[in-house]
DNA sequence: TCTTCCGCTTACGTTAACGTCAATTTCGTT
DNA sequence: AACGAAATTGACGTTAACGTAAGCGGAAGA
């Protein structure tokens, strides 16, 4: 374990300094989002970053770390890294264009669609094994009845 | 593709006959559960089947197809394969004792509490979701309102 | 007899989202 | 100069549940 986070929590005064900053290291977004270093660079390999360089360094704006919320927000919500990737393409090419929304919003909508889909199978299999605990349950009273 | 199964709606009528039948073979369960012969061999590797062999050919017993409708039931409220084979084994072990059917109860309430969860993480997602769309209906909203 | 169907085994491939490891390098202190 | 913390790249490993391909055998039907 090479690359560890802890959290600092001396470090926590100066945050009203640290977040009006313009730039970010790839600790510092780890340590921020609770996520890996490896994890930034997967997500840079993905096209989802694209920090600038100080020679090796990545140096991540604040439009960076917007796109980083985005993605994390997106992965919240279901989506698959790639789909992620197309739509914040899609979005950056022209800024918030009309057409763009629309398609993220109808990408949104089947999201919903898919995700109400899964919590009825949820609820089914809830209920699938509610009645088999009850049966279960049953035959144990039914077995101490019989033994007392 | 060279192993294909098909549904035969003229075989439907043997049924009565077919059912009662004592030996299965692996293609007849694979028809009826509607998985592959490749998922049925990749259960026995896993020990979770164990047909008998005439020579080389598959035979499952009624026994073994109870069992497979128990991993498929289990695959269903969301069971790895794992779990569903310690618990079968488990419950083989000595059939139907008490001890064995507590701890399997015990491992159906966790994964209730476990199902729960994901359902209140997907209601969450959904809520999410549904929050932004309404934001995007409305920044549509204004925009063709501005154009118009 | 030829073809087709059903079955067999072995073994490598797939997908997603990273984890882990190795071998270095750069930076800020002390 | 030495040290530890933080950074780099590259490449292979992980997990689950099968899919896919190659190559083979035996039985049934035209």
């Amino acid at each position: 374990m090479k690359e560890r986070f802890k959290h600092f929590p001396s470090d926590a005064e100066a945050s009203d300094i640290e977040r009006a900053r313009k730039l970010f290291t790839i600790g510092d977004l780890a340590r921020e989002f609770d996520i890996t270093l490896r994890t930034l660079r997967f997500y840079e390999d993905k096209g989802l970053l694209t920090p600038k360089r100080d020679g090796n360094t990545r140096l991540y704006s604040r439009r960076d770390r917007a796109r980083l919320k985005l993605v994390l927000m997106g992965k919240r919500v279901g989506f698959s890294l790639d789909e992620i990737r197309e739509m914040i393409d899609l979005y950056d090419l022209k800024d918030g264009q009309e057409t763009q929304l629309r398609v993220s919003l109808e990408k949104f909508r089947e999201q919903i669609v898919a995700l109400e889909r899964q919590k009825r199978d949820i609820e089914e299999a809830i209920g699938d094994l509610t009645r088999t605990c009850d049966v279960v349950e049953g035959i144990l009273k039914q077995r101490t009845a019989e033994a007392g």
